[in-house]
RNA sequence: GGCCCCAUGGUCAAUCGGUUAAGACGGAACCCUCUCAAGGUUCAAUGACAGGUUCGACUCCUGUUGGGGUCGCCA
């Protein structure tokens, strides 16, 4: 009579080793009391996904803050869904947010001795574990096409039962080994399931990380642990792999959590200890009034990419990522007047319970205040490369004159209360195009538009004193005075006041005759400070600005 | 549909049985002001519902409702 162990035999005759010597081959960390062993660990198909990133932040700071690992392992058993090339982006796109794992997989190979850290690479591991279970009779050979398992399931639809591959329903879990052989010599193609002893009826619970005891149905279901291509699925290769690469804390989405049991009932079939799960709440975005998960295929803001894209600085959206993840944080940035998230005391046990609506504002807003708060020379090389990537003409006007475009970068900043016009890089161009003078020749062509009550030659008139007599290279309140004297000698009303009282007396009141200036130099009745952008032009081109608008 | 998770303003939320129910974003108003962006001051806006437990409930329990998730040889 043929055993289990003949039937795992004559299925992996190539597999000589055991658990017993993968558990010798990745020894017990030793790590300080309280360090956690955490990853992340995405598929590599597509680029990052905005969730994806809170999520790798979390495992990231957990790690960081005690003292223990964070490693990046690629979960590529998805033959059908991979993106040649996406783990690239991926590891890219997070070492641009400064999520670099202490060891894992690597553009440059592996790091660390728990490898290899890419599943594909670890099949040798997987067979091991199962040719085990199968001796054990924990897992075996089922032959099911995905035709008999449909039929199964639509039997089960019309009988009102719950579907899946579980007790009567598990057609071939108690096939005998000679059948299996038989039909495995016979080249009939099959998965492997995991046995479970599970029962429905009963209850598993685990404690959450985050949300406390979580009590769920015992797992019954024979699950697929290797595919018929040889690759472990999702629910096989995390128990292995988290054992083998001792892991303590799973920090994941929580669409894992009805998975939970599964994981659990493969933990204590293999006399595991489990590690702790944390279930992270999914970002989410109102769509017509309803509350959804961020979709890679709906949503742009679903993809890193697209804040890259934007311009926003990186710190803006991890402190905005983690303004959601610790509510606290906020109020820790107020009060330590930092934005340096390695030094805020993160706390995973603190985190909010359901999903975060994804907002805009909030982000567009902490993106202000860093940008505004960064030194120029750091905010100038951050726009300098982005505009590189993204904006080839903007980029062009930057290298053509740094030290001009530092000016227009420096306008308003160094203040206590600095400006805040930009929230993302992209932002700046169309706020300064301005300040090139082939740029002010294209808007100047299609017309500048005045005030209605401001006649032609009363601008005329106003621009020629301009010309002649207004300050250039004096400090701020002299100029002003100067140009208040201008403006008063051509029928201006040089204060609020004065003009109220008596509006029938002047050609208008000195905003207007500074939003005529405004509007010949900068093409727009809006402006930053008015002085600092007439020393930034330089007396010579203002003059050509104003003699272009005369002439016309 | 079964099972699970979640529930304080428009958004992010504090409170861990006793508060006039914080704070931030966004919104509104006013002040400042050469326009804008800021800045300052002020305002509006929250415990889904119904039952319990308790001297006392936003907080604990049960149910309802609502929202989300999950039920694959995808992760």
């Amino acid at each position: 009579m043929p055993t289990n162990k003949d039937l795992a035999e004559l299925l992996f005759p190539e597999v000589k080793l055991t658990i017993e010597d993968l558990e010798a081959k990745y020894p017990l960390r030793n790590l300080p009391e309280g360090a956690e062993v955490t990853r992340f660990a995405p598929s590599p198909t597509g680029f990052l996904h905005t969730g994806s990133l809170f999520t790798s932040m979390i495992s990231y700071y957990v790690a960081k803050h005690s003292k223990g690992v964070y490693f990046f392992r690629l979960e590529d058993t998805d033959t059908k869904r991979t993106i040649v090339g996406s783990e690239v982006d991926l590891l890219n796109q997070l070492s641009i947010f400064g999520i670099n794992a202490d060891e894992g997989y690597s553009l440059d190979g592996d790091r660390g001795i728990y490898g290899p850290y890419k599943q594909s690479e670890r099949r040798e591991i997987y067979k091991i574990v199962i040719k085990e279970l199968i001796s054990r009779g924990r897992a075996y050979p089922d032959f099911c096409t995905p035709e008999d398992l449909e039929k199964i399931r639509a039997s089960q639809e019309a009988n009102k039962v719950l579907p899946g591959y579980y007790g009567i329903y598990a057609r071939d879990r108690n096939l005998s080994v000679e059948e299996r052989i038989t039909k495995i010599n016979a080249g009939v193609p099959y998965v492997i399931r995991f046995k479970s002893n599970g029962n429905h009826e009963r209850k598993t619970s685990f404690d959450d990380a985050i949300r406390g005891t979580i009590e769920l149905q015992d797992n019954d279901t024979d699950v697929v642990i290797l595919k018929s291509d040889g690759l472990p699925t999702y629910h096989f290769a995390h128990v292995v792999d988290d054992h083998f690469m001792r892991t303590t804390l799973i920090s994941r989405g929580e669409e894992w959590i009805p998975s939970t049991p599964i994981h659990l009932d493969m933990y204590s079939a293999l006399g595991w200890k489990a590690p702790r799960y944390a279930h992270i709440p999914s970002i989410m975005k109102l769509d017509y009034g309803n509350k959804r998960k961020l979709s890679k295929r709906k949503d742009p803001e679903a993809a890193v990419s697209y804040f890259l894209k934007e311009g926003y600085p990186t710190n803006a959206i991890k402190v905005y990522l983690m303004s959601i993840a610790n509510s606290n944080f906020e109020e820790w940035t107020i009060q330590n007047n930092s934005y340096d998230l390695d030094a805020f005391p993160f706390s995973i046990e603190r985190m909010s319970l359901d999903g975060a609506l994804f907002d805009q504002d909030k982000l567009n807003y902490f993106s202000k205040e860093i940008l505004a708060k960064m030194p120029l020379e750091e905010e100038f090389v951050l726009v300098k490369a982005w505009a590189k990537e993204y904006n080839e003409e903007f980029f062009s006007y930057i290298v053509k004159d740094e030290e001009y475009f530092k000016k227009i970068l420096n306008i308003e900043k160094d203040r206590p209360n600095p400006r805040k016009d930009y929230a993302k890089y992209s932002d700046i161009y169309p706020l300064i195009k301005y300040f090139y003078k082939d740029k002010w020749d294209e808007i100047f062509s299609r017309g500048l538009s005045f005030k209605e009550t401001l006649s032609r030659e009363d601008i005329v008139s106003l621009l020629k004193d301009i010309k002649e007599n207004m300050l250039f290279g004096s400090d701020e309140s002299s100029w002003w005075n100067g140009f208040k004297e201008i403006a008063a000698r051509d029928g201006f009303a040089i204060s609020n006041k004065e003009y109220k009282l008596n509006p029938g007396a002047f050609k208008g009141n000195i905003s207007d005759a500074s939003e005529i200036l405004r509007v010949v130099v900068t093409g727009a009745n809006q402006s930053p400070n008015l002085h600092e952008i007439l020393e930034i032009l330089g007396k010579e081109e203002v003059i050509r600005r104003i003699d272009t608008v005369i002439s016309c």
